[in-house]
DNA sequence: CGGGCGGCCTGGAGGC
DNA sequence: TGCCTCCAGGCCGCCC
């Protein structure tokens, strides 16, 4: 479900209601996600501290808690964390949840169970194995067309599994992949060894406007999506592509395409996107 | 090593 | 109404 935008913003929903709280008790329902949760590795490093920040890497969320921990929790596809009352009941596929001080509980539910939630400590957490690798964050400085070019030196896969895959840049799933090639005008079977200096800086600029206007709509909510108050988003409605198969490109008026690339689908204009 | 594909899961949508 | 198939926002491991 949630890419870069709707992972920030669930981050800042959540961040002015859950900086202060403590983390009392961790109650894990279903140990079955896409690692197996360690309980007892959760409790040892989180239960009793304080949260003191939220902060965001690529599609991770990440609660900093006293004395050098972090929780980790990555939505998957279907995964969504939201904060209720403690005596809300629980919900279905409610899998972990994190009771606060305040009468507070922070809950993940995840029906697909590709989600992950592991504690770590802070220090370090970008060499752990699942961020060791990752791209540069999109929205911030380093994210040039000279960067994205150089990262694709020596490629050749189509730049659609180029965005996709983080090794480049982070955040971008099929939504915002999808987008940002439609907004520079670029086919997404385009191998990245036939792109242009001016391609790539016409793409890091499409990259980083498509996010930040999705993030300001407050995320796609294609299915159920919601921030972490239970909102949804309406980033949807801006979509140009995405989805949208048959219907008329909003720049030139030809019907828009799909197409399947390595088993995920892709959507262009075939006026648009060359 | 790069790139493509299947697998992991469940639920919702659509066809019959 | 029910049953079946297909499809889905991510990621990893396996294969060539």
């Amino acid at each position: 479900m949630p890419e870069l935008p709707e992972v920030e913003v669930l981050r800042r929903s959540l961040q002015r209601r859950v900086i202060g709280r403590r983390i009392e008790h961790i109650a894990v329902h279903d140990e079955r996600l896409r690692e197996p949760v360690r309980t007892h590795q959760l409790a040892a490093r989180l239960s009793g501290r304080r949260i003191v920040a939220l902060r965001r890497r690529a599609k991770y969320l990440l609660l900093d808690v006293e004395r050098g921990n972090t929780l980790v929790i990555h939505l998957g596809m279907s995964g969504r964390v939201t904060l209720v009352g403690s005596d809300e009941p629980r919900e279905a596929h409610e899998h972990v949840a994190f009771l606060l001080d305040g009468g507070k509980r922070l809950r993940l539910r995840d029906p697909r169970r590709f989600g992950l939630v592991f504690a770590a400590s802070t220090e370090g957490l970008e060499n752990d194995r699942h961020f060791a690798g990752l791209g540069v964050e999109p929205l911030g400085p380093e994210l040039s067309g000279s960067a994205l070019a150089s990262a694709a030196r020596g490629r050749k896969a189509p730049v659609k599994s180029f965005l996709m895959d983080g090794r480049a840049v982070v955040g971008l799933g099929n939504i915002y992949a999808t987008e940002s090639l439609f907004r520079a005008g670029i086919h997404p079977r385009r191998s990245v060894a036939r792109m242009s200096r001016q391609s790539w800086t016409e793409l890091a600029r499409a990259i980083r406007a498509v996010l930040k206007q999705a993030i300001e709509e407050g995320g796609t909510t294609l299915n159920d999506f919601t921030d972490g108050a239970g909102k949804s988003g309406y980033f949807q409605v801006s979509l140009a592509v995405y989805g949208r198969e048959g219907d008329p490109c909003p720049r030139c008026g030809r019907p828009v395409r799909r197409i399947v690339q390595s088993g995920r689908a892709s959507f262009y204009c075939p006026g648009c996107q060359r």
